[in-house]
DNA sequence: GTTCCGCATGAATCGATAG
DNA sequence: ACTATCGATTCATGCGGAA
């Protein structure tokens, strides 16, 4: 398999032909966005956005496996004003054309660019669109949880009678508990709510994202040995990641300063494979949890 | 003017006819998201959502000043594992007939329904879509503004009302107080990302949200004596906050028993209301000023 | 008048079972 | 096959009363 592990040059509607159906776990992306880097990729406009990615979103659909995920990162930028429909109009087309729209994520960009306008706070979330081809796909959700919160520590030191037993008595939804069922209990699953903030180090790369993202998505739908694509891989930070957590890694992008930037940046990257079966457990959790305590 | 600072009983659809053009600053409202809510408003099919919130919004685009901001409390439900997709069809319909989708803020709930399914983790944000009929219409930033720095990012982290609602049972005393120290200095813009908890402890309501998010957008987008409308006024929170303020309140609810409880929350605070007679540039600097220092 | 601490609550969702 | 109902699961917060 020569595409495995492997930044490709080109057009990943072109290059992604090359790639047979159902070879792929975790699409995470996060494609150039309307009317931006237009030095690099021509510059979209966002009235063409839809059917510019359209084609290529098909692709990702024959490559990735029906128990895979496809993680889109995008946002909408503000036109003549508005923010621009070509993102929820993708939504859109994709449900047409099979995918399911499952979740969306949103990531809270800690810090953002300053700035000031008449008419608009500075913009400090994306959005992480989750994309599936069937109900039932894979998701690892023990591999990002985070701490529980400090309440616990207080709240289960003395447990009252009526958290020993399930309490039933409920206004309307039925819902029931048993507190003592959390005692000993030191981690919980996260919220569709990402805190991270945008790195700083800046590699001229434009869609710059921090590692913490696509490493949250990449152990949540993924497990060791699994491949993960990234068709605008950019920089190369989703390959990289992936094969730092011993996933497999196809990286393509369409400028070839970028790609030798990859190429550059996992040279010295040994795919941790199936040795390394959870290196960086306690990587997310710490982020998370020092935020959340703010 | 008989319909200002009313809460009145009946479908928004109706009653707004009897209002006249142009008369509103500031919509904001939460209404019944679809599905939800069956015992009170019936249930709004997923499917209908649509259709059935258009009509409503063509009176809210007829009462509503040129000037003016529509500001919409929504989230899609999960249908058969996935995000439905009337809120974004919602929003292109809303494009469709004149309305301008200015912006997009994200309200991240802290505090979010507990829960756990295979294939999603909870839901932490709700989506704060606004609209505008014009690219120009009144926005008082200065009135939201936050201090900088890392005491300050935490008090920002919880603009949560505990403090603020036992200060306002002294209103009178204390107003302003050290006012001038802080205006001028370590003050920045917010953006478009609000941390707030739901409040859910025992009252005789549910509080649909917190107060601090109308709270927020009332002085963000009006000036004392403006005129807010929420036509799904519900508990009432909305017109609460907004007499708190020193601005005129419209409510509309369907349900008597909301209705009832609206009235009844506003009795005790009709007190707020004179001092709109006379509105000054500073009050709102000073208020958000005095929340958050003390 | 503060601070501390217990606790009910919340725009939920899935899968299985029943009609 | 397709819809309706039901049980199971879960965490952080603000409020109110006590100290």
């Amino acid at each position: 398999m020569d595409y495995l592990d492997q930044i490709i040059h080109g057009d990943c509607e072109e290059v992604l032909t090359q790639l047979p159906d159902n070879c792929v776990d975790l699409i995470f992306t996060s494609p150039p966005y309307a009317d931006q880097r237009k030095n690099t990729y021509g510059g979209i406009h966002p009235d063409d956005y839809v059917d510019w990615f359209m084609p290529k979103a098909r692709q990702f659909y024959r490559v990735l496996k029906s128990t895979g995920t496809f993680v889109l990162n995008i946002k909408e930028r503000v036109v003549k004003g508005e923010r621009h429909t070509y993102v929820i109009e993708l939504i859109l087309a994709m449900r047409r054309e099979g995918w399911l729209w499952t979740e969306e994520f949103m990531w809270h960009k800690k810090n953002s660019y300053p700035g000031k306008w008449p008419n608009r706070f500075r913009d400090n979330w994306e959005r992480l669109i989750q994309f599936n081809k069937k109900r039932k796909f894979n998701m690892y959700q023990e591999s990002v949880m985070v701490p529980v919160g400090d309440w616990a520590k207080t709240r289960l030191a003395n447990l009252s009678d009526t958290d020993q037993i399930r309490d039933e008595s409920n206004v309307g939804s039925g819902f029931g508990k048993n507190v003592s069922n959390w005692v000993g209990r030191d981690l919980v699953y996260p919220n569709n709510v990402l805190h991270l903030a945008t790195e700083c180090a800046n590699r001229n790369h434009s869609a710059a994202f921090p590692t913490d993202l696509p490493r949250w998505f990449i152990k949540l739908f993924t497990e060791v040995g699994d491949t993960v694509l990234d068709p605008f891989v950019g920089s190369g930070t989703t390959a990289l990641v992936a094969a730092e957590l011993g996933r497999h890694y196809i990286g393509i992008d369409l400028m070839a300063d970028y790609v030798d930037l990859s190429r550059e940046r996992l040279a010295g990257i040994q795919i941790a494979l199936p040795i390394a079966a959870e290196p960086t457990a306690e990587y997310d959790v710490c982020e998370a949890q020092e935020e959340r305590t703010e």
